[in-house]
Order: structure tokens, then sequence, then C-alpha cells
DNA sequence: CAAGAGATGGACAACGTTGTCACGAACAGG
DNA sequence: CCTGTTCGTGACAACGTTGTCCATCTCTTG
């Protein structure tokens, strides 16, 4: 800038001046301004001009694993909310380890973002406290924060899967098993309390042996949904508690001779393409993202109110099929 | 830093040793900062300190959709190998609109990004020029740039869909249509040549009506196939130009009563489980993304060589059974 | 023609760090 | 006891911007 200064034979603030397009400039101081800057390639830099200003004009955007579909959706809907605001997005994936999920949100506040949409991976997130304090405005998606007051915007977990278990019910099944992920996720707790609850609300019992929490990997959900269909009292049909799980039970369940009924959580691509066709509870992956990005520029607005705020989104059953499958005997 | 310094009761420039970790301070010392530290809160502001050593240790990665399985999986891969180079991303999404990915790379260079990642959307990139003759490290993926000697990472489109056609040939095809994604992005146009090429190849001769070119949205790839699968010589078997066309070939198949022979480009989740198997050429997203980004970091330590790199990766053709589908007569 | 108003331009400090250098104290060697 | 070396420390400038404030210059107006 310095030089463009020199070169244009003018004061650095003109310079200045020109870039940010302030008023108070002659055309012509302008022009010639305008010329020195092409000749010498010169581009603002924004870190500097952004430390001066305060103001960093970028969120962070912290998730599980960004190669995940429902996540992939999620961050789309936040940049291009971010984007609206002139904002850009620094995306970090914390493969759900709280460790990894604190660094990358330390870094970001170093960086000093201007806001943070978490998914959060670890319990206790109380070492938010300070950046909070300091301005960082921060949203949770997903999953509520670990012991701290925060934005927070959810899906419908356990209605969602009330609603689709009970749709299995409807069709004759009492035996109904559930596949969910890690117990100590917040999203995969909730949706195995609306197994449980729509279960008692038809006053059927779960049997221990009817549900299994664990890693979505394809060998676990192979394990739990084999040893459902082959024990004593095998299910005869199943709810599975997410994206990862609904795949790998399709592939399973495909490969049997006898068709047994399903019902997963999260829509995915193809479902409709099946045979059967999958019936799913689907959340509104770019809903989430963009109500949670909405929230986060509100506050930075200053408009928002000071308490948290809570958002639940709701769930859609989309009945293709594969729920209606009648019960084996 | 300055509060904390007077806290401690001593300079500034010590307080940034022990931020820093730097030799020189003795232990005593150290503890007093480390309190002072603690009692305020402190945590350093990496923009101003990043302003001061010329290195933002940050990268910037342009693409067309965040959301697109593809490049969700590659963007995790960049991540993954900046992570481990302790940077930080930016990422944006351009929508193929060569306007706005200018706007975002032009703003990630503004940050003053470390290196760039770009799916390019536009034909000419020579915006750029200055950019990397500033020290931006700029690694192109998936499609060459334009107008631009810079390091390429792409995957052998032609050659792919050479063997994808090759295939369905052997099986017994002769009228083999081809529907592609908008003829100026280039993967598209590897891929239109690699179908002539095996269809020259095979001695066959390419109708017109054959092959269609234009925006992947599920209304016109299924108008296209209509076309082709409905005119006086109908094709009898369909390579579908990417993942977004499989898709709803797969969906508008479906719906037919006599089957078509499909293989397309871009494997996809669930492929195995359709019936029939969908065959695809499969190329290695995450492994794009890795080198990519590997190659950016190779040019940031200064090791790689002046000239610009083009890594060519190896596609594969996984038979699923789709394509091996006998012509209907 | 003087004076006030408005337009235009520039000097300077500040944003929060780090690199450079110099200073003083402690210590070892002659 | 003097000199030279090492170690710990802090003062200061610099990174590249922008906000504040003041100086100048050119009109208009009484």
């Amino acid at each position: 800038m310095k030089d463009v200064a020199a070169r244009a034979g003018v004061g650095l603030k003109t310079v200045s001046r020109v870039v940010n397009e302030e008023p108070g400039v002659t055309p012509d101081t302008a022009a010639r301004v305008q010329a020195a800057i092409d000749a010498l390639g010169f581009r603002r830099n924004d870190s500097a001009r952004l430390l001066r200003t305060r103001r960093t004009a970028s969120v962070g955007l912290v998730l599980e694993d960004l190669a995940d579909p429902f996540y992939a959706a999620l961050s789309r809907a936040v940049e291009d909310v971010a984007r609206s605001h002139g904002a850009l997005l620094f995306t970090g994936s914390s493969a759900e380890d709280p460790r990894r999920e604190q660094e990358l949100v330390l870094a970001f506040c170093a960086r000093r973002v201007d806001g943070l949409v978490v998914v959060p991976a670890g319990e206790d997130h109380r070492y938010l406290l300070p950046e909070i304090a300091a301005g960082v405005a921060t949203v949770f998606v997903d999953r509520p924060a670990g012991r701290l007051d925060a934005d927070v915007v959810l899906t419908d977990n356990a209605g969602g899967t009330r609603e689709g278990v009970a749709h299995l019910i409807a069709h004759g099944h009492r035996r109904i098993g559930f596949i969910g992920d890690q117990p100590g996720i917040h999203t995969a707790g909730e949706r195995l309390r609306g197994y449980r609850e729509a279960m008692a609300a038809a006053g059927l019992a779960v049997r221990p042996e009817w549900y299994a929490m664990g890693p979505t990997t394809p060998e676990r959900v192979e394990a739990a949904l084999d040893a459902m269909l082959n024990g004593t009292e095998p299910v005869t049909a199943l709810f599975a508690g997410n994206n990862r799980v609904t795949v790998t039970a399709v592939r399973v369940l495909a490969a049997r001779p006898d068709p047994v009924a399903l019902v997963g959580f999260d829509d995915f691509e193809l479902a409709d393409v099946l045979d059967p066709a999958i019936t799913v509870v689907a959340q509104d992956a770019p809903g989430i993202g963009r109500v949670a990005a909405q929230q986060l520029f509100r506050r930075l607005d200053g408009i928002a109110a000071e308490e948290a705020t809570r958002t639940e989104l709701p769930v859609r059953l989309i009945e293709r099929g594969s729920g209606e499958i009648p019960p084996a005997r």
C-alpha cells in the first residue's frame, strides 16, 4: 500500500480510501491510484485489515466428518448463509474425538473467528466459556453442548424415532430391533429413548438383545443385526439409528432370503430405488445448517435475545415400502 | 498480552517467549507469566501473529459443491493433510460459476492463505497469476487450470470411460448412449472423448442422438435418456458421465420394463445393493484430495521442482452386473 | 475582497503480535 | 581483580491496514 501511495504520489490514507471506495476522493486521484494498484498488482491484506477493524468476517464450523453426506449438506447450508453475510468459512472434522474438537475450536478462536457452529463431540464444553465471554458467538448443532448454556439447533430425534417405530408396529410388528450409534452420542441416546417410548406406548416389552449401541462400522452393525435375527426371539423388523447403520442393514438384509421390515433414521440417496424402497425418518440437514447459521448471525448482529435458544426441527416420515413388510410369522 | 505483561511484572517480549515456549526464560518467571495468562484468560491472537510472521498456516479449498459426495470426500482428504501440516482450511463452493470461483479465490488470497486447492469452474485463471507470483501455492484438482501453467491432479477420465464403454461393447452392445455434464466442463469433455474413442476402436459409428451433454438435473437427464431409448435406433446400453447422471439413470431405468445395461462414472454408495448392482468406473476422491494437498505442501516447503506437475490418477472398473445385461434384441 | 464552508489529502497512532538488538547480571578464566 | 562470555530480559520497530484529526485548497457568498 505504501508502494502504491508512492507511485501514485499520494498519501497512504488516500490509497486506503480508494480501495474501500470511501467518499472524498477526486475521480482524478482515484484513477491515478487505481492505475498504480493495477501496475503493482496490489491486493489489500485482509488479515491486517481485520486486525485493525477487529472483525474477521469468518466463522468456524466443527463437525464430525465432512465426508458424511448429512454433514456435507449441513456444511453447504452454513456456507451459503455465511457467504450471504460476507463471511468466509473455516471447516474442520473432529472425527468424534473431543480432544480434536477442542483443538479445532481453540484454533478457530485464536484466529478470532466471529462465530462458531459446532457439532459437539465431547461431554464438556466449559472450555468455551472464556471464548464466549470474549464475544465469540457459538451455536451448537445436532447435539446440545455439554455443561454449557448456549444456542442449540436439534432435530426431534426421539419423536422421529417414535414415529418410525410406531409405523412398524402399525404394520403388525411386535419384535422390533434397534441399532444405534455409540451410547455417549446425544442423538443416539435420544433415538434409543424414542424407540423405548414407542414400544412402551404399544405395550410391547423390549428384550435386551433387541437393541445394540456402538460404533457404526459395517462389521459391528452386521454382527448386531445377525444376533437379533438369529436369537431365540428373533426380531421381525429393524429400526436403524442413522444413515450409516441403515446402509449396512440394507446390505445385510438384501443377502437374506426372507424380507425384514426396515425403517431408518436419516434419508439417503437412492433409498427410493432400492427393492424394497426404504422408509426413512428424514431430517432436514440443510435446514439445520441454515437455521444454526442464521441464529449465529443474529447473535452477531446483537439482535438476539440474551438467553440461549433451543430450536428443534421436525422430521418427516417418508413411507416407501420397507416399513410395510409384514412380520415373517 | 500487554495486560499479562503488566500483571506478571515482566516485559511484553517475555510473555511472547512464554506463549511460544521459546527458550531463555527462568522457570520462575515463566510460572509467573503463566499465572497471569490463566488469570486473565489470555489467548494469543493468531491473526496478529500471522501478520507479523507472514505465514497464515491456512489453505483455501474451492470446489463446486461441498454437498456433493465426491467433493465431500475430497475435502475431507485435503483437510486431513492440512491438519497434519498444522494448517487450517477455508472452504467455499463455486456452484460451477466462474465469477463466484474468482470471488472466493481472491477472498482467500486477500486473507493471505499459504496455498489454494481449486476445482476450476471457469475457463481462464490468469487472474491468479499475480497471486501465484506473490507466492500463493496453487494446485488445481479434477480439471486443469485455464490458460495457466500450474500443478494439477486429475483422474484418467478418457481412459476410464474407454474402459467402461469397452466393457459394454464386450457384452454385445453396439448402440451405446452417453449422457454427460455440461460440455464446457473439462471432465465432461474428456469422458465424451473416451466414449468416442472406445466406439471408434470397436469400429462402431456414433449417432448424434446417442449422446447428450448438459446440466445434470434429473429433468434434463431423464429427457435425454428417454430420447435415446425411444428413437428409431434406440440404444441398448448407457454410459453415465458422472454420479449425478448415474443416479437419475438408475431411477429412470428402474421404471422401465425391459432392463438396459448401465455403466456409470464415479462410484456411489449402495451401488452394490441395487438390482441390478451398478457397474462403475470408480475414481479415488480421497486420493485426489490427498495427492493435491501433498503437492501443495511440497511447494510450500520449497522442495517441489519449479515446473508445474501433472498427476493423473488411475480409475478402477468395478464390475457389478449392470454392465453385463445383454442387448434387448 | 474577506470569510466561511466544503472538499480533498496526509500524518500519525493504533490493532496484537514477533524479530532484532542492546543491556545488565552472573559467572568463569587468567 | 579485571575481562570476556553467557544468560535472562526488555525496549523498540515492524507487519499492513484503518480511524482520527488536522491542514490545505477551492469555491461560494455577503
